[in-house]
DNA sequence: CATTATTCTGTGACAAAGTCACATTTGGCG
DNA sequence: CGCCAAATGTGACTTTGTCACAGAATAATG
């Protein structure tokens, strides 16, 4: 990646990037490092500050791990998110620790954390802009509370489905029964029931490896 | 409560007080409200911007309402704190609307969520303030998710029990069956079989009302 | 004080979801 | 083709949540 496309990226993602002076927009460009995370691969553990990833392509996940090893997936994001838990030392307020895995080979740009948190002591522009990102995850975080606690499960499963369908487009799903637990936070056996009831009502074909909706209006009832 | 009073805790509160011109201080001093929330009332439903709440004794609680009329404890607020997410309009990001409650008789200041949003479009560090406050609840709700999601019955109750000895300093909790359900996002039946259960094996004393903690060292084991 | 209310707790039967221990199937690949 | 690893199927079981009550303790009232 050229630095001019990489001061460019930077001044897209930014908003306070005009505000920065030369010395702190070259030391922006110095640390930032742009890296391809392999599919499956563990781009952040919680326990050093990996900084702040913007990500151009594919898609990561965050998500937090029990002691059993047990998963929840928080959040995910996509090309043009830019991931801010990753950056735990700019961020003190948050005491716990997130995971994050890259889902798809992606293509990102990682901003040192101590960079960034040199510049958002200077420039409260910067910080706003880093809580702000941070703070936009809470609500999902409330939502996935919402699902485990107050949603059945095949309501759960429908509405998962048909989130997966408006982000590809089609009308498949091609992830594993495993992979679908570990977003919904529950176990492959209890996805694998409810998707052969679905089959069963005539609603998804399931194949292996993935899903194929045939009747989104009956999941869109279900979804409530 | 005197002017001269409020404004001490005003200035006691936000860390950028001195930064306020004199007319943003008078704003806030006259949009401000002194209030006793009764025990069991509700001070905040999402609908509209109620403001920042300063608590000044008592406590609040805050916490998600499902359409069934369930509820989730997201965490409590005591003397001291500030709850901001009754002050919606200063934190577009977030869009879960979250209901808070007066756990006591509760004192508290109530400083205009309009103000506030005016004064953290001109100072920088009331927005920070306002968005770090926000923020440090963040690890709340994720530690709610990793209980709920994690750890069994017994160790959440024991975990629970422990935490409210903490507070009160005491051996004893002054809680129904139900209350403690409802912090725990779970159902009172639960709770009273998973009491039952402790005061069989002498860990506790139930009565009604109140739980006397017999044997904290069992407590802890379970709460491992 | 006696008598209602109300709130709190106990209980059993059941449903839903998660866990465990396997068996079976499917694709990919040498 | 034949093997392997990954994905899926299945039944028995545990845990947790739900429902519909019944009974007990406290509060409220005349």
């Amino acid at each position: 990646m050229q630095t001019t496309e990489l001061a460019a990226l930077l001044a897209d993602t930014f908003p306070f990037w005009e505000s920065m002076s030369e010395t702190d927009r070259e030391t922006f460009l110095r640390t930032s490092a742009h890296v391809v995370f392999g599919k499956g691969n563990t781009i952040h553990t919680g326990e050093e500050c990996t900084g702040v990833i913007l990500v151009k392509s594919g898609s990561l996940r965050i998500y937090l791990l029990s002691d059993e090893g047990k998963e929840v997936t928080l959040y995910r994001l996509y090309p043009g998110d830019i991931c801010m838990l990753s950056a735990s030392c700019v961020l003190d307020a948050i005491t716990v620790d997130v995971l994050v895995d890259a889902e798809l080979d992606s293509e990102c740009v990682v901003v040192g954390g101590c960079a960034y948190e040199a510049l958002s002591l200077k420039l409260p522009d910067a910080k706003i802009f880093a809580l702000e990102v941070a703070l936009s995850r809470f609500s999902d975080v409330m939502w996935v509370l919402q699902q485990v606690l107050f949603m059945s499960m095949d309501k759960r499963l429908a509405i998962f489905l048909l989130d997966e369908l408006a982000k590809s487009g089609g009308n498949t799903v091609s992830l594993t029964h495993e992979q679908i637990a570990k977003y919904m936070a529950s176990a492959r056996e209890v996805v694998s029931r409810m998707l052969k009831y679905f089959a069963n009502e005539g609603i998804v074909e399931v194949s292996r490896g993935g899903i194929k909706v045939l009747d989104k209006k009956r999941l869109r009832a279900i979804a409530s």
